[in-house]
DNA sequence: AAATCTCCCTGTAGGC
DNA sequence: TGCCTACAGGGAGATT
């Protein structure tokens, strides 16, 4: 699913081609994604040139002078350069057709996720406004991390998937920097120590920069997630092997149910 | 307020 | 082989 490396990996990508492009025509195929894809969004975006994509979290913003259009890709969505040769496959939801015959192509199985067209200030949006700090921003320092999460029992793992405290840590960095960092994912996370909680925010950091150094490297005409860990599957440590032996002291992971999530952790290494 | 639960959707994997 | 069911998951919104 796309995390935030694809997700940036995609904003690079489609900025390379679509930055100073005028929109042709936008054509929706299927209205309803996470929420319907806004009324109007076909006239209001007709015309405009692309100015500025931005990324907040997992979100796309494409400036487009007279509003923004505000994407997220959900768990199985993908965008796209397409040209007009290219047939219309099952789930291709939304075009946007240049002037310049590039097709920008939104493809999503599974319709978690969303393109909305927001006027005014985007970042004033409710979708926006609740977001925490990046993940690779100062902001988020081990101090932020630690003062934040003091009293709370929610155990640490939910606590930085919630997009509230940090955005961007999805399910699988969750369980990986957890196992990087030595904790374990059902501690509340108001016990976790400074030492502990600067060793997470520490490994959310390599872990995240280190995916995006490697997503960034293979741009063509593009782009992006093909809906599985792909670059970094192979250095997983602990998400899909459970029941495996753990890298570091050979005993078999464990897997639990954490907020619906699926959690692998080692109960030797992850005290 | 904080924690937990529910739901949206469809491709895939596993069971038989 | 093919059908059937369970499951995965981002994250907003509802519920406890």
């Amino acid at each position: 699913m796309p995390e935030l490396p694809e997700v940036e990996t995609t904003r690079n990508g489609i900025a390379a081609h679509l930055l100073g492009a005028r929109v042709k025509e936008m054509t929706v195929r299927q209205r309803q994604l996470r929420w319907p894809v806004t009324a109007g969004v076909e006239q209001a975006i007709s015309g405009q040139t692309i100015s500025d994509i931005q990324r907040r979290g997992k979100y796309l913003l494409l400036d487009c002078g007279n509003g923004v259009l505000l994407i997220h890709l959900g768990m199985s969505g993908s965008l796209r350069i397409a040209s007009g040769a290219e047939p219309v496959k099952k789930h291709d939801h939304v075009d946007i057709e240049f002037v310049n015959k590039q097709i920008l192509r939104f493809h999503d199985p599974r319709k978690f996720g969303c393109m909305l067209w927001l006027d005014g200030d985007p970042f004033s949006h409710p979708l926006l406004s609740t977001l925490g700090p990046e993940p690779l921003s100062d902001e988020f320092s081990d101090s932020y991390l630690y003062r934040l999460s003091r009293k709370r029992k929610v155990p640490i793992k939910s606590f930085v998937m919630d997009s509230r405290v940090v955005v961007g840590v999805g399910n699988i960095y969750a369980n990986e920097a957890l196992f990087q960092a030595g904790i374990r994912p059902t501690r509340p996370a108001g016990t976790v120590s400074r030492a502990s909680m600067q060793a997470l925010v520490s490994a959310i950091k390599s872990i995240l920069a280190s995916a995006i150094a490697l997503g960034g490297t293979t741009l063509r005409d593009f782009v992006g997630g093909d809906g599985k860990p792909g670059y970094f599957r192979q250095s997983l440590l602990v998400y899909g092997r459970a029941g495996l032996a753990c890298g570091q002291c050979g005993k078999a992971l464990r897997e639990i149910r954490l907020g619906q999530r699926s959690t692998v952790y080692c109960t030797r290494c992850q005290g």
